[in-house]
DNA sequence: CTTGACCTTAGAGTTAACTCTAAGCTTATA
DNA sequence: TATAAGCTTAGAGTTAACTCTAAGGTCAAG
């Protein structure tokens, strides 16, 4: 039995969040000391870990939920379970993943069309591509 | 001059949203009825689309206040304080994709590893690999 | 018996960019 | 002159995942 900061130690997580992982469900100590001090079993700590490992991957305090709840009884869930929550969250990803290569390109080409010199600002073309109101990725056919 | 819904509607901006860019310092009437109502003109027109297309391709309110600063006053302003900005967006953009693409890269680790079948969780790979404590693609060499 | 490190709780603060609510005033239209 | 749409403000709520604070209790070492 470890206390909250051996966890930590173990974990990489800090005791606030882990006292915050427990208040949203995600980790339990399973004993308490009678002046109330966390002790954690190696069960917590091996389930702790697996918060960090799905927490390292990505995936949010509502999927590990939700992880967590299927490594309790894995035999009345399904594989498929699983893959939902993992594809669910790839899906998201690659979404996000996307959205930021749009602004990449923009950032590019602006920064392609700008000399970056000393030169005052007066002609720079990434003030006026911003002023003519429109992103340079996006400015394909607006007007016939 | 418009009244406020009419430049929500030329920029796509909600009225909300037009307010809260102006306790930002972002977007300001140019004029404002007896009543207090807020009046636009051409110029905070431009502003304000300015403001939008920034938004769009993904600078932060903040980059935005110091690309207007210079947009007031373009001869005391270089490229080259323009380029700062638009780089340092790009670099966040970048280490933000970079840390995404690794999750990514997990994610479809995870996914190939599974068959995501109606069968039971109980040797699910992807249960497996985040029992083990290691992210499928941070598995390199942790020990001897 | 006194430090000092560590533990407890409840609850507030952080970040970014909105988004909404309440309560009331204005304005155009029928 | 109603009625409805739209405007005003201040301020609270949203989201996610922490992060920190305050005020106090516990425990081992010297
Ligand atoms: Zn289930
Ligand atoms: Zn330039
Ligand atoms: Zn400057
Ligand atoms: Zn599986």
């Amino acid at each position: 039995m470890i206390k909250i900061s051996e966890l930590g130690e173990k974990t990489g997580l800090s005791p606030h969040t882990i006292r915050f992982y427990e208040k949203h469900g995600l980790i339990e100590a399973s004993q308490r000391s009678e002046a109330g001090y966390r002790f954690y079993s190696e069960a917590d700590v091996r389930r702790a870990e697996f918060v960090k490992a799905a927490r390292s991957i990505g995936f949010s305090l509502d999927d590990i939920a939700q992880l967590l709840s299927i490594r309790l009884d894995k035999t009345s869930h399904s594989c498929q379970e699983v893959t939902d929550i993992t594809r669910h969250k790839l899906d998201e990803v690659n979404e996000r993943i996307a959205e930021l290569q749009t602004m990449q390109r923009s950032l590019q080409l602006l920064l392609k069309s700008c000399s970056g010199g000393p030169e005052n600002a007066t002609h720079c073309s990434i003030m006026e591509t911003l002023e003519a109101g429109s992103s340079p990725v996006t400015e394909r056919g607006d007007e016939s």
